[in-house]
DNA sequence: GTCTATATAATGATAGAC
DNA sequence: GTCTATCATTATATAGAC
């Protein structure tokens, strides 16, 4: 059935644990723990804490363009599309209100140790705005777009961290229709 | 001329240190070094890391506080009062753009550490949001005040995210321009 | 592949001389 | 008040048995 080898065991553990706990904050033994390996075995699946970190992000990288393809294929319309980014902050609204945004928190996180793998961070941000862009384009704002996707993608940011700040569920709600209303004045352009 | 003890001092260094590198990834030795003391000598001013921690917070709020107070002053009117707290991004837009926001990074950093201080750090964004509450208030919008003074610190986290993420400084203008034309629509309401 | 030591370095914190 | 040891703990990482 699931052809997760033990690599890929230890990447979802780290993946879990850099999310709630911090990367820094994330030592071998917990994610040793968590897959129920010895400390010392982890040097055979990883050189080091930092290949971890890059195979952690490189999951991340492909289940968020994965999610957004699929977001692609469900929405008939760019605005449909959009909504399904402003939608994700709802689905996620239980853990975002406990950790954060996984995005946001990493790169700020990594951008305080200056941290190599910050470049690699920045692409998950990159895989959003990118699609945001195009999504934006598509609804005749050419011009516009990688202000309005910015845009966007910095309300989802403060929305997330107020929510754990204040560990405000409702807060979440309120905003995300904000931002389906922001939304509206940008739908009957184009063609 | 400066009244400034060692204590002071300490707190100083510790309060950019925390802000630059983050509070877990900030050591003792990287304050000594700052100060141009031993590490041993630390504990005669402060029982623990966590207190240095606490009193960083309490010279942040106080620091706060008096700002908000001058921004009292210098605002004739609520909307000019409320432009002090946008225009704060363009103020520190150069560390905006290195370190994030200080407020938000840290209350990040301490969720993530289950820290006992993050109660305290959330005092920070409890004085701008009741502050922003009751310039709303004052402009007439009793009602809505809560959750326009949550929307503002919201967009403000997100710029701030986003302009540290990317490495953009010319976002956060953008954004605060948006800000000020978002803040003229609540202009003309009250007596 | 997985384990048990173990090396090495850094950290928060303490003791005691000056 | 400030210093120099020093301790205890934790962390990443390595070596080598099985």
């Amino acid at each position: 059935m699931s052809g997760k080898t033990k690599r890929d065991l230890i990447i979802a553990a780290a993946d879990q644990l850099f999310y709630q706990r911090g990367f820094e904050h994330t030592s071998f033994a917990h994610i040793a723990e968590a897959v129920k390996i010895s400390r010392g075995n982890f040097y055979y699946h990883f050189k080091s804490k930092d290949e971890i970190l890059l195979a952690v992000i490189q999951l991340r990288l492909i289940n968020t363009q994965a999610m957004l393809e699929q977001w692609l294929i469900e929405g008939a319309e760019p605005v449909d599309r959009i909504r399904s980014f402003i939608n994700l902050l709802i689905m996620n609204r239980a853990k975002i209100k406990r950790f954060g945004c996984p995005v946001g928190t990493l790169t700020t996180e990594l951008t305080k140790l200056q941290h190599p793998a910050q470049e690699d961070a920045n692409k998950l941000f990159s895989l959003f705005r990118t699609w945001l862009i195009r999504e934006f384009q598509q609804l005749g704002y050419s011009r516009e777009a990688e202000d309005l996707a910015m845009h966007l993608l910095a309300r989802s940011q403060g929305v997330a961290t107020l929510a754990n700040a204040f560990n405000d569920e409702k807060f979440i709600r309120s905003e995300v229709e904000q931002m389906y209303l922001w939304l509206e004045q940008y739908k009957q352009k184009v063609a």
